[in-house]
RNA sequence: UGCCCGAUGGUGUAAUGGUAGCACAAACGACUCUGACUCGUUUUGUCUAGGUUCGAGUCCUAGUCGGGCAGCCA
């Protein structure tokens, strides 16, 4: 059975771009065998909606043009690193790509280190990917820039024979001091002129752990003049005697980004090299380390676009830690948050996610996104394919007197109206019922057409009912609604076609089942959270409400592979945190409601 | 007063020298057994000043405004 993929480019243009239109004059040229892209997080932190911009970017690009996207840890600094991210950036993007295009996502053989072959006679470290949809994906993981210390090691010493990088001994201040300002030009390091042999020597040493952390680093010899500061001899390696999550204790040398990264993405054969805006000034030494080298095989080359920054979140993994540190969201997963996983506990499906991305573009503008456009994509998603239900949140009791007491009625519901092949249920109609209290009003405003004394209100899926009766406790609190059911009017009937303006839902008092319904809601007040810097200042109180709801029995039986419309109200999924016959839905995300009731 | 990048409705984005279009948002209306969905209508835009050209959002020059860069972080 095949689905049309409304992903499909038959089906939608592939996106397009100013990057994507570089790699189409590369295709149009030859000027690769295969188009590689990567997506190369630090396992510092979880991934967030950010990151599926770039995930959609990079894979998007490898999937257009029948080529890969490796997944690789950037994990060249040990001291901030650890193995529960690398499992989450893992199991996150294997879920956002899952079905759209897990088959371009390169991983390699469990242990697998770059091996040397010889291209037109020169020697050339090389490690390609394999897809794992096609492979038992039990014997591949994903890419490690630490796999590669041994090779970016040898680079290094390449680098020092040709004069090209030198070991400087001054401390970390001092390399800040003689780094000079931006309109001021640096000076040379004392050290900046020792021979080719006592630098060889001395990473020598420091590889070999002789030395204490920032004692020595190795640095590029470029021009401690450059307009541009990242070419004023930077810092290649340095000393961290520290655990690594990936490579233990065998080295305490640590090659830095500019010196890792772009070697890594020559070493897995990486075309396009794909990355955010604050990159674009290392950009010309990505280019210099490369070419310095003499490599065998065709460079890569870095494109950067600007990242995304969605209004009413904060996209930075320090704050997101601190949101976690401070009990201020229940964890990296808390449905309010704006990583990969909460999106994804929320009740966001990964088709959303990527279609929101797609649907943002790709520039160098740096630009804030309305929340409202990603929410438009969950509704967009969800209002395909979420289950209708019924369910009351805030229940009160409305009892039709014109039911016997020991009566029910059986009534057909539609499971899905935007789905014809999504069939229907049964529901079963009882004298006493529970209707939403929002749907009740005794003195109600103009154009309210719901539940008044004296008016009629069609109960979906059921009758027309009129409101008799108004019950309320010693405090005046209305506690319960008498009514009389049109038994005429049911689906089908005399009078089903009698115009009532308004229609509500409901759910049988005596056949109700309990749940725990999670109320989630924008986690910050305000659109731009952090624009005075003090974000934990615009916590929106009201971001997460526990109420105990009554749901319609079918939901005894959900599926957390499914998604749930209660109707009328919002969009469900069932948490992690049910148990049998206790089960928590999370609100994804309302509908959209144009009916404004008049603020007093 | 260094270097790099950018600027199109409220927001995001398209137009690759030839009618400024799309989406979201907003407003109004139609439909409705979900005040949802869907459909229709409407409002709002090329940072400024020069120049090139038959013709400029697009090319050139200058300016203005915004972002990034001074970690042995990535």
């Amino acid at each position: 059975m095949t689905v049309p993929n409304p992903e499909t480019p038959s089906a939608a243009p592939a996106p397009s771009d100013f990057i994507r239109d570089i790699v189409a004059q590369h295709v149009a040229e030859g000027r690769y065998s295969k188009i590689v892209t990567r997506f190369p997080p630090e396992p510092n932190g979880y991934l967030h909606i950010g990151h599926a911009k770039s995930i959609c970017l990079n894979f998007g690009i490898a999937r257009e043009n029948n080529g890969q996207c490796n997944l690789r840890m950037d994990d060249t600094n040990p001291t901030k690193e650890d193995v529960e991210y690398v499992e989450s950036i893992i199991q996150d993007v294997k879920w956002l790509v899952a079905g759209w295009a897990d088959h371009c996502l390169g991983f390699k053989p469990k242990g697998r280190v770059p091996q040397l072959q010889s291209v037109n006679g020169a020697s050339d470290y090389f490690l390609p990917a394999v897809c794992p949809s096609a492979q038992n994906s039990d014997e591949l993981e994903p890419f490690f820039a630490s796999d590669y210390f041994q090779q970016i090691y040898e680079y290094a010493v390449a680098l020092i024979r040709k004069g090209k990088a030198y070991v400087c001994d001054l401390s970390p201040e001092d390399t800040d001091k003689y780094r000079g300002t931006p309109d001021t030009p640096g000076k040379d390091s004392p050290y900046r002129n020792r021979s080719v042999e006592e630098n060889l020597s001395l990473f020598e040493r420091m590889k070999a752990g002789e030395f204490p952390n920032g004692a020595r680093s190795l640095r590029a010899k470029i021009n401690m003049a450059a307009p541009n500061i990242w070419l004023r001899d930077p810092v290649l390696y340095r000393i961290r005697h520290a655990e690594h999550h990936h490579t233990g204790n065998a080295w305490c040398i640590y090659p830095m980004y500019d010196f890792a990264h772009c070697l890594s993405d020559y070493l897995e054969g990486v075309t396009h090299s794909i990355c955010t805006l604050e990159f674009e000034v290392h950009r010309p030494l990505y280019d210099w380390i490369l070419e310095e080298l003499g490599l065998a095989r065709p460079l890569p080359h870095q494109y950067e676009f600007a990242k995304l920054i969605p209004t009413f979140m904060i996209v930075s993994k320090r704050k997101l830690i601190q949101l976690v540190d401070d009990k201020i969201v229940s964890g990296w997963d808390d449905p309010r948050m704006p990583t990969i996983s909460g999106l994804r506990r929320r009740g966001v499906p990964a088709s959303a996610l990527r279609a929101f991305v797609t649907g943002l573009g790709v520039t160098k503008f740096n630009s804030v996104t309305d929340i409202a456009v990603l929410e438009h994509a969950i509704r967009e998603e969800l209002n395909k394919s979420a289950l209708r239900r019924l369910a009351v949140l805030r229940p009160i009791k409305a009892v039709i007197t014109n039911i016997a007491p020991d009566q029910a009625i059986e009534l057909d519901a539609v499971n899905n109206p935007e789905d014809p092949n999504a069939g229907s249920r049964k529901l079963r109609f009882t004298r006493e019922l529970f209707i939403e209290s929002d749907d009740f009003m005794e003195t109600p405003p103009p154009k309210y057409f719901r539940l008044r004394p004296g008016g009629e209100v069609r109960l979906k899926y059921a009758f027309i009912i009129k409101c008799d009766e108004v019950v309320k406790d010693a405090s005046g609190k209305v506690v319960e609604v008498r009514c009389s059911a049109d038994l005429d009017s049911r689906t089908g009937g005399p009078t089903a076609s009698r115009k009532v303006k308004g229609t509500i839902h409901w759910v049988s008092a005596t056949e109700a089942i309990d749940a725990e319904v999670r109320l989630y809601d924008r986690l910050f007040d305000t659109a731009e959270p952090d624009a005075d810097g003090d974000f934990k200042k615009h916590i929106n109180p009201h971001s997460l409400e526990v109420v105990t709801a009554k749901l319609e029995p079918s939901l005894a039986n959900a599926s957390s592979d499914l998604r749930y419309q209660f109707e009328r109200l919002a969009y469900f999924t069932l948490d992690p945190d049910s148990r049998p016959g206790k089960p928590v839905f999370n609100r994804t995300i309302t509908l959209k409601d144009a009916w404004a009731p008049p603020k007093k």
